[in-house]
DNA sequence: CTGAAAGCGCTAACAG
DNA sequence: CTGTTAGCGCTTTCAG
């Protein structure tokens, strides 16, 4: 690997002189840019940012630490982050934590050792304990919350509103004329299950609607949740008959648990995604659901993150996107008075 | 962010004292090792992995080369690629290329610059000058071609035995009465999509059916691929009875156009796919499709490489996966015998 | 406008 | 067994 050394040797200068035409920093004659640049292209130097990074205190990487990069959700928005990031020239450290906070913990220290310039989180988790910490240790590095939200700590975050998304994926059912309509989602702990949970009841409400303890599920964001807990809602002497699915791929379940019981979509059972993933054209009928802007989002997370490794701000910026309501195949009015 | 001189004076010894005790190297005695571990406590040191590859000329990350991490095929791969390499303590550059050969090239510059201990590359084409002109400038750094194959190229790689896959899938389809069998494929520029046709032709040539050429389709391993060609290929005067698809993406596409021209599957079209990725199970029928071990790939691919940046190896290293055959609901007789 | 020199935080000989 | 010292490859004052 040929060094700056190297070149200022062939070119007949000093180390500084190259570094400073390389880095377009401070004055140089043309002339010797010249000579420089030539000795560069004769020796097709790189340079290594690695020992930039020492002096310059920036590494020109940034760590996105996610649940799991298989979970479509993620694989969508971990392509707008690194797009966006690459724009701006960083690359990005991929983290699958599994949700598993020790896990997560010791990425969080591998990238700092690393020299990250700053950390993007998004998990689904309201327990931020390892943000917090890392607030903490580190006050001075930028962090970004993408897609939810920590509650009293001032890091920047970037999210959805997802009380109004799930307030417009249940009022969509609603109007249509369904009254018996359950609610499959993550976690409690999950900013987002409970701010869907939330927009569905106050639709319910709004509507005169009764709320039935029995028909609102929080398990996990994955299908074999929608699966297993669709087949026991399903079963139910008087079963929904629709279904607002916390998420696309609970939404998948949904379906295969209908269709093991010879329940047709959407004759006989309307239901509604959230995110708006790959998933939703795929399956037949195409899913109804809500558009997430996750590209937007991971966007913006980026953009953040920049200005925050630019410059010190002193106050905490939020960013929420309102979804929207994408209608495809899977709903329609409900079974009896059809 | 404390330094390890600020550790050696709290513990009162030298810096070189602190970094043996640390990194396990040569002697210290019982007792300066209390003494700087309490200091590391107390100080609560974490240390530069920058500046420790500064000298140690090794950064424990690995650059990860895909097109796609939205295409489910990679998503799940660098989950495997991930995980692996966490365990050995390497972190993942992720680099999206969309199959552009500039962006891949300025990828492989960056990370080198950054200094990645190695370089995973998982690209469908043949054409592989970016890994030809890395090879060549920098002959030390560790490669490893996952998924596909560099035809003159001395590169570790992992792949899997895709004449034998794509024999399989078409002799699945024979052996069920098929004799129309259609095969919608990525491009010729794709080892994947060449050899997986040439396991087609073979069991086609095997059992006595001649190729129609019209029935042979290399386009790209996207969804709408499968979907276009399908589109055309259904709409034929003898349509096939049969489409194999080479990858899960194109049976995706391959499903909707018979859907949009009524064509039940696998009552009147049989499907087979390839790669059995997470849609296989959500499309319905259920997609029978070839097994491609992909985790267990990655893993490999990972071990081969940290393996490389220990020692230098002499020989080169390529591990060839057999693919199984996965059968699940899309595939009956033909429409006509059946 | 250019060169010398200090230093980023750490490791690795080399004395002692 | 421990301390001193010389770098790793680059950037950045600071003189000149």
């Amino acid at each position: 690997m040929v060094t700056i050394k190297e070149v200022a040797k062939e070119a007949n200068v000093a180390i500084s002189t190259v570094s400073r035409v390389l880095n377009n920093s401070g004055y140089t004659s043309e002339k010797t840019r010249e000579k420089v640049l030539q000795a560069v292209k004769k020796l097709d130097y790189k340079g290594s940012l690695l020992a930039a990074a020492m002096t310059k205190k920036q590494t020109l990487t940034l760590g996105l630490i996610i649940p799991d990069i298989k979970n479509i959700f993620y694989s969508d928005l971990t392509r707008a982050v690194e797009d966006e990031a690459s724009k701006h020239g960083f690359n990005i450290f991929l983290c699958n934590t599994d949700n598993n906070l020790q896990k997560e913990a010791e990425y969080i220290n591998l990238l700092i050792a690393k020299g990250v310039d700053g950390i993007i989180f998004s998990s689904p988790e309201i327990e931020a304990e390892n943000i917090k910490d890392a607030k903490e240790k580190y006050p001075d590095l930028p962090i970004v919350v993408l897609g939810s939200k920590i509650f009293n700590l001032h890091v920047h975050e970037v999210l959805v509103d997802n009380f109004d998304g799930g307030y417009k994926a249940t009022s969509h059912l609603i109007d249509l004329g369904h009254k018996d309509i359950a609610f499959i989602s993550g976690g409690k702990e999950s900013y987002a299950s409970v701010e869907r949970h939330k927009g569905y009841e106050y639709a319910l409400n709004e509507n005169g609607i009764s709320i039935n303890d029995e028909y609102v599920v929080f398990d996990k964001f994955y299908m074999e949740s929608g699966y297993k807990n669709a087949l026991k809602l399903l079963q139910k002497n008087r079963r929904p008959t629709a279904i607002f699915a916390g998420s696309d791929s609970i939404a998948v379940g949904v379906y295969r648990a209908a269709n093991e019981l010879n329940i047709n979509i959407p004759e006989q059972l309307s239901v509604v995604g959230f995110d708006d993933s790959q998933y939703a054209e795929i399956l037949s009928p195409m899913l109804t659901t809500i558009h997430t802007p996750i590209k937007e989002m991971g966007q913006r997370a980026i953009e953040i993150i920049v200005k925050l490794i630019k410059e010190k701000q002193l106050y905490k910026e939020s960013l929420v996107f309102y979804p929207t309501f994408m209608e495809r195949k899977s709903t329609a009015e409900p079974y009896s008075t059809g």
